[in-house]
RNA sequence: GCCGCUGUGGCGGAAUUGGCAGACGCGCUGGACUCAAAAUCCAGUUCCUUCACGGGAGUGUGGGUUCGACCCCCACCGGCGGCACCA
């Protein structure tokens, strides 16, 4: 009978579900495996073939895992609040849970028709009250160990965004948000922010344990951007009292500063300007506040800026240094003010041109009036440091800086704060409430969750602030004194409950903590945890920021969340280009499984390439992947619907040095999470196993074991086929002998100045005296040496030899 | 500009420590089966040259190390991703 994909993947799939097959219990007895898929934001447009690569790929490595005796925890749950469901909502007048619960309806069902050994008693959803209360939960302990503030702050606002919106410094690209493309601007709001750069350098540190792709790595660095140098105080003259503070990686420098420039929003800009500056200084400081960030960076890359009038002296040799301010010096970062050194510098050295300031050479090397020169050198003009190299200089600079008491050693990052408040309805709300009478109180733990208020008129509130505000009777409270109160208005950003997730998945039920700590202490880590590389910075970072402070509160067991992390890669449309609608070359999970079904798309995505690469779809190959099933189908199954005769218990060995070779290939390969290559192997022995008259069940129940963790719908009903009552999925792992790969004669190539020649079968611990004079006997080698000298002759035993004439 | 990754047949991709380049699949060609087609099974398939045996070239380009280089080193070119006035 032929291969019917339809009907056996709904029987397995149903067997599953009623058996609840992939139920996860802790189990001492047994070593632990969590394997964990990036949960999925359930979008309208329903799963994208992108999904099920890395799911299948978690998916293979959790069944393989059950096989070889561990207990697997393999979940999958919903990251369900997000701007889309709340956009919905404004323009149809309908409430975004429900929306939200539609999606994710069909978000499952999808899921599921793709035969992922999830179980599904633990899936979670990061809208649920009985979630996000832990979000809540979560966010107040940060807030006492004063990791959760409030500030008036710059923040990206952006005007056109959804009714006006603040978005973090990560969703800005190209001084655009990231959804959307609105434009972006800086201005002072309140906004809740966390403060994870005080968790910064555990962030980079702990990187170095990981086993992550080294690109994730680095760009978390990047962000983060943790430098070393020092600050240096200059004195204002004339002004008693003003300090301005520099942050330089460059110290070793100091004598070659010819000016400074502050950043437009420096405090001090207004105090020491000079009043036949002022007005310039007024002019400039309106036209920069006016500017996005785009303007401010992208397309202005000529520097702009003005004298204020008012001298820094330098510390170090007394030089007076006239202070500017330019908009190239950025307010957020380090102090706002920068000694400048345009001989060796770029953009010191541009702006110096453009204003016609001072260029001092410090560093031999190059000719600082044509360009700045940036390398290493022995340092001239420079007193003290004259003739000393850059490191050197630059430690004796620090020593003589902290000495004088004119700054000392500081480090300074990239990373900021993390702006946590959004001006929306559909998040979680902050659990803060501000009195009359000014003072700020958390919900109290009790309370929590502090639900979102259910309602079918959802207004933006005109004011920039979320709708919420205009929800009266939850945002007005009164306590048990009659004192009144209003809530914060503000939600979390969506990275709020992925931010700890996976934590839920270990004891999802619990209503008494986040996660008991019997559960915490046996799952985790999380052993294997794959998605998309564009969470790289984003979540991921966050994520271990809460992971970490979890840590530090006794509640998480480990320093890092996530031990392993592998990006899949993307999957092209066949055209090579990015997936999207507007190209036309989207295709729908949904028909693959209907035309040939789940294990046909399973096998064709591990199949196709490196699952870390991007690789672009092929029809052609999809049919391929789905005519092997039906070959191997054919292999196991007669006309009749019977096991065919051909697979007995006779073994007339002709397979035995194959199905050895496979299982051990086959078991490292997807063991690396190189299904490409194993699955190649698979097909090897199945075309082999074509060409013999006798099957061996051994062999055949340990291939059907093999193509399991990929295929496992046809698996199962293979697997049917030898043992009627159990299902595989904890049948185990198939061995391989050894002794079975080790043969006494081995083959040996034979090249005469490097070039294959001829090929010898000598046994396999055969001297290389006497190899050698085998090689040489070979005919071919002989008539192409052909009575020339051997200048040298190599061999390598078990490999090659080599002669060179 | 800086950082990371990457470049192999017509296509997707293999190649463990420096040791037979192109496994496996797709496509293509031929054969078997069939009235025929599809499906299936078998065989071939890097390029050039040769009836053939053979011979030559070949892993983005140019150089180097080595008995031997897809693999290591230097310089360059193309593609993908990230960062981008961060002092």
């Amino acid at each position: 009978m032929a291969y019917e994909h339809d009907a056996i993947e709904k029987k397995w799939q149903k067997f599953w579900q009623d058996n609840k097959t992939f139920k996860a219990t802790i189990n001492n007895d047994k070593p632990k495996y969590y394997a964990l898929d990036m949960f999925p934001y359930p979008s309208g447009q329903g799963l994208h073939v992108g999904h099920p690569e890395g799911y299948t790929a978690t998916d293979a490595v959790s069944r393989m895992h059950r096989m070889q005796g561990f207990n697997v925890l393999h979940p999958m749950g919903w990251d369900a609040f997000g701007l889309p469901a709340e956009q919905y909502a404004l323009k149809t007048g309908n409430n975004p849970k429900d929306f939200t619960n539609q999606n994710i309806q069909v978000f499952k069902k999808q899921i599921q028709s793709l035969g992922f050994s999830y179980d599904w008693d633990r899936e979670i959803n990061t809208t649920d009250p009985k979630f996000y209360k832990w979000t809540q939960w979560i966010f107040e302990q940060l807030y006492k160990k004063g990791l959760a503030y409030e500030d008036k702050i710059m923040v990206n606002w952006a005007p056109d965004f959804m009714g006006g919106t603040v978005v973090a410094n990560e969703e800005v690209v190209d001084g655009k948000t990231e959804r959307g493309g609105y434009p972006v601007y800086r201005k002072p709001m309140r906004q809740w922010v966390l403060k994870i750069t005080e968790y910064a350098d555990r962030l980079v540190d702990d990187l170095d344990d990981l086993d992550w792709p080294e690109s994730i790595k680095e760009q978390q660095r990047n962000w983060i951007g943790r430098s070393t140098g020092s600050s240096v105080f200059f004195n204002v003259e004339g002004h008693e009292g003003a300090q301005i503070e520099v942050f330089t990686t460059r110290p070793d420098t100091l004598f070659g500063a010819s000016y400074m420039v502050l950043a437009p929003e420096h405090e001090l800009v207004d105090q020491i300007t000079t009043p036949e500056q002022a007005d310039a200084i007024k002019k400039y400081q309106d036209e920069v506040s006016r500017r996005s960030d785009l303007e401010r960076t992208d397309l202005n890359k000529d520097k702009s800026g003005v004298f204020t009038g008012a001298y820094g002296i330098n510390p170090v040799n007394g030089d007076k240094l006239p202070i500017w301010i330019g908009d190239y010096v950025l307010a957020s970062y380090g102090t706002g003010a920068i000694m400048a050194v345009p001989a060796h510098d770029e953009r010191d050295w541009e702006f110096a041109k453009k204003f016609d300031l001072r260029i001092t050479p410090v560093i031999e090397g190059g000719d600082v009036q044509e360009a700045p020169y940036v390398g290493d050198g022995a340092h001239i003009n420079s007193e003290f440091l004259n003739g000393k190299n850059k490191a050197d200089a630059i430690s004796e600079m620090i020593d003589w800086l902290e000495e004088h008491h004119a700054g000392e050693k500081k480090v300074n990052y990239r990373l900021r704060d993390w702006i946590f408040s959004r001006q929306r309805y559909w998040g979680e709300p902050i659990p803060v409430i501000q009195w009359e009478d000014g003072e700020t109180t958390l919900v109290p733990e009790d309370e929590l969750p502090l639900r979102l208020p259910d309602t079918n008129q959802l207004e933006p509130s005109g004011t920039g602030e979320s709708p919420l505000a205009n929800i009266d009777d939850w945002v007005n409270v009164v306590d048990e004194n009659g004192r009144k109160g209003k809530r914060e208005t503000n939600t979390m950003p969506q990275w709020a409950g992925s931010s700890w997730y996976w934590l839920r998945y270990m004891d999802p039920d619990n209503d008494k903590e986040l996660a008991s700590q019997e559960a915490l202490n046996y799952w985790s880590p999380v052993d294997l945890y794959v998605g998309g590389a564009e969470h790289a910075v984003l979540h991921l970072l966050y994520a271990r920021f809460w992971h970490k402070v979890l840590y530090d509160l006794g509640i998480v067991p480990t320093k890092e969340p996530f031990q392993k992390l592998v990006n899949q890669g993307m999957i092209l449309g066949e055209n090579h280009e990015k997936m999207s609608k507007s190209k036309g070359n989207v295709v729908n999970p949904d028909d693959i499984v209907n035309q040939y079904g789940a294990d046909t798309l399973r096998l064709y995505e591990m199949f196709m390439g490196p699952l870390e690469e991007s690789v672009p779809w092929g029809e052609k190959g999809l049919h391929g992947s789905y005519k092997w099933i039906q070959r191997i189908w054919r292999l196991f199954v007669d006309d009749d619907n019977k096991l065919r005769d051909r697979i007995t218990t006779i073994n007339d060995g002709k397979l035995d040095k194959i199905y050895n070779q496979t299982v051990k290939k086959v078991t490292e390969d997807f063991g690396r999470m190189h299904f490409n290559t194993g699955i190649s192997q698979l097909m090897v022995f199945v075309n082999d196993a074509y060409k013999v008259d006798d099957l061996p069940v051994e062999y055949m129940e340990g291939f059907v074991k093999m193509i399991s963790p990929i295929m496992p719908h046809v698996a199962e009903e293979l697997w049917s086929f030898f043992n009627e009552s159990d299902t595989i999925a904890y049948q185990a792992w198939p061995t391989y002998d050894e002794s079975q790969l080790v043969e006494d004669e081995i083959e040996m190539v034979v090249q005469v100045n490097g070039k294959v020649k001829g090929h010898i079968k000598v046994a396999k611990d055969l001297d290389k005296a006497a190899v050698q004079e085998i090689a040489l006997a070979n005919e071919h080698v002989h008539s192409t040496i052909d009575g020339q000298d051997i200048r040298k002759l190599i061999v390598v035993p078990g490999k090659i030899v080599n002669i060179v004439i």
